[in-house]
Order: C-alpha cells, then sequence, then structure tokens
DNA sequence: TAAGATAAGAGGGACAT
DNA sequence: ATGTCAGTCTTATCTTA
C-alpha cells in the first residue's frame, strides 16, 4: 500500500508529492522517483480522524495495542483495596484467592528480569526505528522476533543492543524490506559483526525462512540514490534475471550483484559513471563491484556466442 | 583521475578429527 | 569441541591508461 504524506516536499525536486510505500517504509517521490530510504520517518502517532469528513481531531479508543510495548499496551492493575464492585469487604477465600492473582498479576508485567529487558529492548527499538525509516509492521515483526528470542533465553549473556537490532535486520529480511547489515549496524551504533552474529543465532535458533534478498529489488535502491535511466535499470535487471537463472548469482552479495549489474548496464549503454559512485550507492567496495563484474561479462560473452 | 591488479586479513560455513 | 579448507568480501597499495 502507498500512501500520501501530505506537506512533504521531495529533496530533489521540491515537489510536494512524497509517497511512502507502507511494505518498504520507504519514502519516495512521485514526480522525480527520488527515494529517502534513510531517516525521515514520521514517528508520531499514528492515529487518525475517525470523522466521516476526515476531520481534525483525530481519535481513537485507548492506547494502541503493539507488540513494541512491553505488555502491548494493555496493563491494567488488580486493584490493591479488598473491596468488591459494590464496595463490600471480600469475603475470606475470596480474598486469598485475589492476593494470589495479584501476585501473579504483578509478575506478569515488568517486575521480572526478562520483562525489564524486554523493556529495555524495545525502547531501544523505538530509537532505531527513527533512525532506519520501517514501516510499522515491520517493527511489529520485529518485537515479535526479540519476545521469542527471550522465551528461547538467547538474549543472556549478550547486547541487548545488539539482539533487537539483530531482530530488526531479521525482520526487515523476512518482509523482504531491502535494509542492509550496515544499515541497521549504523543506526544502531553497534558492529556489524556483532549484528551478524545475533542474527545468525535468530536465525539458527528460531528456525526462520528467510526469503533471499531479492538483488533486482537493490537495483531500484541504488539507481534511486543516483540518476540512472529507466533504460539502463531494465538492462540490468535483465542482466540480473539471466545471472540468477544460470544459478551464476548464488552465495554472492545480493548489493554486490546489484551494483555490478548496474555497473555493466551503463557501461553498455554509453551512460559514464564511476564504479566509485555505484560503489557508495551500494554500499560495497569497488573490487567487490569489479569481482563481480568480471563474472557478469564473462557471462554476457557466453551468451552472445549461443 | 578512474580503472584494474594484487595481496593480506576478517569472519563464518562445511567437514573432518 | 577444535582445526582446516575453500570461498567471499574488505582494505590497502601499486600500476596502467
Amino acid at each position: 500500500m502507498v500512501l500520501l504524506q501530505p506537506n512533504s516536499n521531495c529533496l530533489r525536486c521540491g515537489k510536494n508529492s512524497l509517497l511512502t510505500d507502507e511494505v518498504t517504509g520507504e519514502q519516495f517521490c512521485a514526480k522525480c522517483g527520488y527515494v529517502l530510504s534513510e531517516k525521515s520517518q514520521e514517528s508520531g502517532p499514528e492515529w487518525r480522524s475517525f470523522q466521516k469528513d476526515g476531520g481534525s481531531d483525530p481519535a481513537r479508543t485507548g492506547a494502541p495495542s503493539s507488540l513494541t510495548i512491553h505488555d502491548m499496551g494493555l496493563s491494567t492493575v488488580i486493584n490493591p483495596l479488598n473491596k468488591d464492585a459494590s464496595g463490600k469487604p471480600l469475603s475470606t477465600s475470596m480474598r486469598s484467592t485475589i492476593e494470589r492473582l495479584r501476585t501473579w498479576d504483578s509478575r506478569s508485567q515488568a517486575h521480572e528480569p526478562v520483562d525489564r529487558n524486554l523493556r529495555q529492548a524495545l525502547g531501544e527499538l523505538n530509537k532505531l526505528k527513527d533512525k532506519v525509516a520501517i514501516s510499522a509492521n515491520v517493527l511489529e515483526k520485529a518485537a515479535y522476533i526479540y519476545r521469542k528470542a527471550l522465551e528461547k533465553k538467547l538474549v543472556r549473556g549478550r547486547s541487548i543492543s545488539a539482539m533487537i537490532a539483530a531482530s530488526l535486520y531479521a525482520a526487515c529480511r523476512d518482509t523482504e524490506t531491502p535494509r542492509t547489515l550496515k544499515d541497521v549496524a549504523d543506526a544502531a551504533n553497534v558492529k556489524r559483526k556483532d549484528i551478524a552474529r545475533c542474527y545468525r543465532l535468530l536465525h539458527h535458533e528460531l528456525e526462520l525462512k528467510m526469503p533471499v534478498v531479492d538483488s533486482i529489488q537493490c537495483i531500484a535502491r541504488i539507481s534511486s540514490k543516483l540518476e540512472i535511466t529507466e533504460k539502463t535499470k531494465r538492462y540490468a535487471i535483465k542482466v540480473l534475471q539471466d545471472a540468477q537463472k544460470r544459478e551464476e548469482s548464488a552465495g554472492k552479495d545480493p548489493m554486490g550483484l546489484a551494483a555490478s549489474a548496474l555497473y555493466l548496464s551503463c557501461v553498455k549503454n554509453g551512460v559514464s559513471v564511476t564504479q566509485r559512485d555505484i560503489a557508495e550507492a551500494a554500499g560495497v567496495t569497488e573490487v567487490t563491484i569489479r569481482n563481480r563484474y568480471k563474472g557478469l561479462k564473462a557471462e554476457e560473452t557466453l551468451k552472445l556466442k549461443i
């Protein structure tokens, strides 16, 4: 789903035509195609008006229920007074029952270490979401994964920030939101390898089935940072599709692959782009581009022979 | 200056010990 | 559990056009 973001102007063309892709969480300009993949996600309440005319007083009943709140926004406390609804004192047997319930009620909330951990982690997740533009459902998924990790006691002895960052990365992978490990690492101020380690742990222990990152999607992401013509993009996508068919792409970094396909396409179409520009936009090194480029070019010549 | 080549090193998976 | 191996990616440096 795509939503219009009113009052936001494109940084490149200045038109008031920014849209938000609800799936990837990216904002892009409907006029010129510019994509703001970093930051600037609106993080205010997602309230809207429930009036038919779309009036200006957003309202809803109660707080939003969300996995990203440690008790899912449903906190209640059993009244400490031993009175019933009409104000009469409780009977002795009922009283002891309520005492017991009260104990469990409070234990189920933020008092146990596990819950304090969860609170802290979700606090960090909230900070992260402002730095990495992501949609609400990815956020929910990240919170869900982290809860699972807590259940399995995977967090013990590991840093909370790394784990929550890994959960977020996993959520991005799962929802096919193109975010690299580096994107998350930069936002979380955690070393890439630490997040990678935690992610692997999550992946392994929770038996998450992750779709393989589609390098074709990466094309869009890279080319939006540069100014790439539609024709060049098409060609690059075609190159990648061929590469995928030949399973030439297995085990390679999808970003690097996409970057070099784009580079190949630029060369073929006579567009002058330096390897460095593409490397920077894709977040890989020039060497990686060259290596992949070699492979892709070899394939090109092979294909021409057939 | 951009592109290519080369080397060294990191980190992790597969497999054997 | 630990070590080795092939493969990938990164960083750094040097050469070439």
